[in-house]
Order: structure tokens, then C-alpha cells, then sequence
DNA sequence: GCCAATTAGTCGGGAGTCAAACTATTTGGG
DNA sequence: CCCAAATAGTTTGACTCCCGACTAATTGGC
């Protein structure tokens, strides 16, 4: 934008991408599943531009949190930790164990299993993901507002314990 | 599948999925982002739970319920109202023009546009997913605390807008 | 009338998910 | 011991959802 014909200066349409005129949300605007989501997707993408460039995704960043934090795991631990299919968690490790991020190592006691453990390379790109994870989180307890921070996670937990199935 | 070799009645494996070892979720286990998305995803499928059979995503209910609300919208207005780009709402339309709850129909002020309405089997489909939905909200509520319903979509609210870009 | 801007819709690709089938390994009952 | 069942992980295929780039149609200022 910016420019283009000089003779029409202003006009241009000011950005303003769609802005969503009025519309009526009527019952759908008071409900918590709308705005869950519409919270859960403005986060998500606050995070990724937060990380442009790096790895980005928030679960590739929780993969290698908890693969530091819990080193020796194994896959189906890790894949019942953050809720998703065995099937899920194999191409992201394929992808990590290629960086040289992560190893993967059979368990002398089980062979069939592989342990997980971060290499140091990938404990560097992890604390730098980290670092914006703070920050991301530190935007989104200025948000909330520091009183409610403790409230709404045990809400949450709350919703997410009584919907298991 | 079920049945393959005669023999072979029971030990089905009782579905008994992981279970998910105790493990250590560190810093990560106290963040906002985490407990939002896992309450977002649980949300999600505790709806499609709730709707087998019929239609299932929560989006395609908000799309027939805000046509309904506002009748004669454009697309583009609808798509900015759920925030999607508008080539991910058409396939949507299409298949709801298909099943014949949704007409497009061209602006007569500018023609380039469609409006689009709820036809009465429309309405009707919606109307039922409608009580899906106020049940699902409902077991949200309570799982929630009716006293903290307002609070967190306050909250979640702020965050909303605190995130928008 | 003409043409630049706007809009709807299509197409292609990518990311992410799961279920089912498959391989390799371990376990436990006979 | 042996072999059938169970288990860990991989592969494959289908599906969903998203976006950016593109095409086609239309409008409105000049």
C-alpha cells in the first residue's frame, strides 16, 4: 500500500480488513465453547509470531519441554502427556532427532520401546523457545490480570478433568 | 473388523488407552496456553460427542446459527464474525447449499456478492443442534461454576482482544 | 465507456489428526 | 521351552482445516 497514483492521496481504503461489521451475536456471544476457542487460537497465533523463524508450533515446544523434564520418557508416555495419538508424535520426532534436537535410544529392558532424551543442541533450542514461551505467557497473564491467573487455570483443569472421556 | 479367526472370542484388549504415567509437566504444567488449549480441544470433542450423527463441528453450527441471526450477510462479513479466510468458509457453503439448509443469493446492490439465508429446513437442522449446543453449554457452565461463568468470559474476552493482530 | 479496486470462489499445498494394518519384541500360560 | 497374546512404535491412507495465489465477475470513479 502506501502510494501508488499520487493524485489520490487519501481514500485508499484504509486497511481495514473486512472489521467484521456489527454483527449480532446473540446467544452464540455469551457462550464460554465460542470464546474458548476464539481465545485458544488468538494465543495460539500470538505464540507463532512470537517464534517466527524458530520452530513455532506450541506442541513441538511442549514436546521438547517435556522431553527435558521427564528425560527417558517414552513415545506413549509422551503421546498420552499432551493427548494425541502414537501415530502423531512419530513424524515431529522424526523431525527433531533429524535437527539432532533429540535422540532417540531403545530401553535395554524393553526393546521395544525408545527413550527419549534431548541432546545439547537441543537443550539450547529449547531454552531459546523458552524464552519466548515466557514471554508469551507473561502477555498472557498481563491479560487475564494477575489476580485471575490461579482462578482460571483451576477452571479450566476443572473443564478439562469433567469433559475427559 | 471384529470376528477373523473363530477361535479367538474375547481378549479383545479392553480399550484401556495409556493412561498417561505420571509425569512431569514442570513450568509448563502452570501456563495459561496449555490449559486453554487442552480445555478447547476437550470442549470441541465433548460437542462432536454430542452430535453424532448429525453435523458435528462447532463451527458449522456457529455459520447456521449467525446466518440465522443475520439473515442476508455476505460471506466475507461471515467469515471476519468467525475469523477464517474466506476460501475456508466456501466448501462449508457449498456443502450446506448442497444440503439444501443454506441459499446464496446475489446482492441486488451490488451483484458481486451473495447474501445468504436460512432456508426452513435449515432452520431446522439449526434449531436441533441448537439444543446440542445449549446442553453442551450448559455442562460447560457447570463444570465451569455458574459464579464464574461471567468472570471467565470476561476474561477470556480481554484476551481476545489483548491478542488481536 | 474504461480501468483499477473489490469481491466471490477455485486450486494447490501444507499441517495435523486419527484409525488400521504392520513389524518387532516381550510376556505368560501350558 | 514354545507359541499366542499383548505392547511399542511405524506406516499408510483418509480426512479436515487452513491459507496464499490465482481467476472471474462486478462495481464505481473518472
Amino acid at each position: 500500500m502506501a502510494r501508488r497514483s499520487a493524485a489520490r492521496l487519501k481514500t485508499v481504503t484504509p486497511p481495514e480488513p473486512a472489521l467484521a461489521r456489527d454483527i449480532d451475536f446473540g446467544w452464540l456471544g455469551g457462550t464460554v465453547g465460542l470464546h474458548l476457542r476464539l481465545a485458544q487460537e488468538a494465543a495460539f497465533q500470538a505464540y507463532a509470531r512470537r517464534t517466527t523463524g524458530i520452530d513455532a508450533s506450541p506442541w513441538r515446544f511442549a514436546v521438547l519441554y517435556l522431553i527435558d523434564a521427564n528425560p527417558g520418557l517414552t513415545q506413549g508416555d509422551l503421546a498420552a502427556a499432551i493427548r494425541r495419538n502414537t501415530s502423531s508424535l512419530t513424524p515431529v520426532l522424526d523431525d527433531l532427532c533429524r535437527l539432532g534436537y533429540v535422540v532417540r535410544e531403545r530401553l535395554v529392558s524393553d526393546r521395544r520401546a525408545y527413550t527419549l532424551t534431548l541432546t545439547p543442541a537441543g537443550q539450547a533450542v529449547m531454552a531459546e523457545l523458552m524464552a519466548s514461551a515466557v514471554a508469551h505467557e507473561r502477555e498472557l497473564d498481563r491479560l487475564v490480570g494477575r489476580g485471575n491467573r490461579s482462578d482460571l487455570i483451576r477452571t479450566l483443569k476443572r473443564v478439562i478433568a469433567g469433559l475427559e472421556e
